[in-house]
DNA sequence: CGCACTTAGTTCCTTGAGGGAACCCTTAAT
DNA sequence: ATTAAGGGTTCCCTCAAGGAACTAAGTGCG
């Protein structure tokens, strides 16, 4: 648990950082698309302590985006994403795009992603779900919401 | 600082985590796309403790992610965006679109983002930066990049 | 001039989360 | 009966977060 309660403000963003803001949390979520699902294989490849990587697999598993699934006969786990922790994933994807084009320096980015629709090498590109026109921040007004505070 | 180094794995997600990954900083990356951009206004804004907030702005001024520039006569700042924090909005904004879907609740959304370009009440969709078509996680494979470890 | 006010930090102290290592428990194979 | 693997717990130490108080530079006012 982080100091501040995030998940309680009225702010998506800090919303979805009281899910995923903790350290390490982001990278678990990453470990676990890719296919490393069982406990050691975590600790193994993140070199996160055990007791972390517990009480964040608790947490996430509480948030309803990650599923803790029985496999084999024995009392055995694996960590799967929901529906939930799929659709996460878009963030994830976008700060792929962000880390690739701004911190990978001059080995290129350390990862590539094929589109199956069209077998190209692409990367997210954030487009208006209305008009499908390219949708930045500068692009927009922020409105008050119906869930806005006071 | 955080106890690990996120920025040095050779990975985007993590790398970006080196960035912004710290408790507070997006919300005040966040903060100074709305406007809010003078250190009192964003200690009240956000009930931060005064050295954490030193801690983070040093810490997004060095990124490049805000620059400190001075306003008026006397030795005040502000902070700003640069090219490179105005574009780590995508992934705020994406993060708001996640937040928005799963953690709002009856209430509905905070905040609503109007387009520029249609006038409508939008959220960001992830597309292909090469045929348009929408990719998320499942739509695409992960091959290693030139920047890969060993 | 002297004083208060504003802005932007800095310093100090306490608490509690992160990291590491060692330990525990269940089941199965030898 | 012993060992190994998987999946955690427990314990201790350190260091960062939070909070409150203090500093410092420049301005406005009486």
């Amino acid at each position: 648990m982080q100091r501040t309660q995030f998940g309680e403000m009225a702010c998506s963003i800090a919303r979805t950082w009281g899910v995923i803001g903790e350290p390490w949390s982001a990278l678990i979520v990453r470990d676990i698309w890719v296919g490393i699902r069982r406990f050691d294989q975590l600790q193994a490849d993140l070199g996160i302590s055990r007791k972390v990587l517990t009480e964040r697999l608790n947490h996430l598993v509480e948030c309803d985006v990650l599923e803790r699934r029985p496999y084999g006969a024995r009392p055995r786990f694996e960590y799967h994403l929901t529906q939930k922790g799929t659709e996460l994933l878009d963030v994830l994807m976008s700060m792929v795009r962000w880390g690739d084009h701004w911190l990978s320096g001059e080995a290129g980015p350390p990862v590539l992603y094929r589109h199956h629709a069209c077998g190209q090498i692409a990367e997210v590109d954030p487009r208006c779900s209305s008009c499908g026109e390219p949708m930045h921040a500068d692009d927009v007004d922020v409105l008050p919401g119906p869930g806005a505070a006071r």
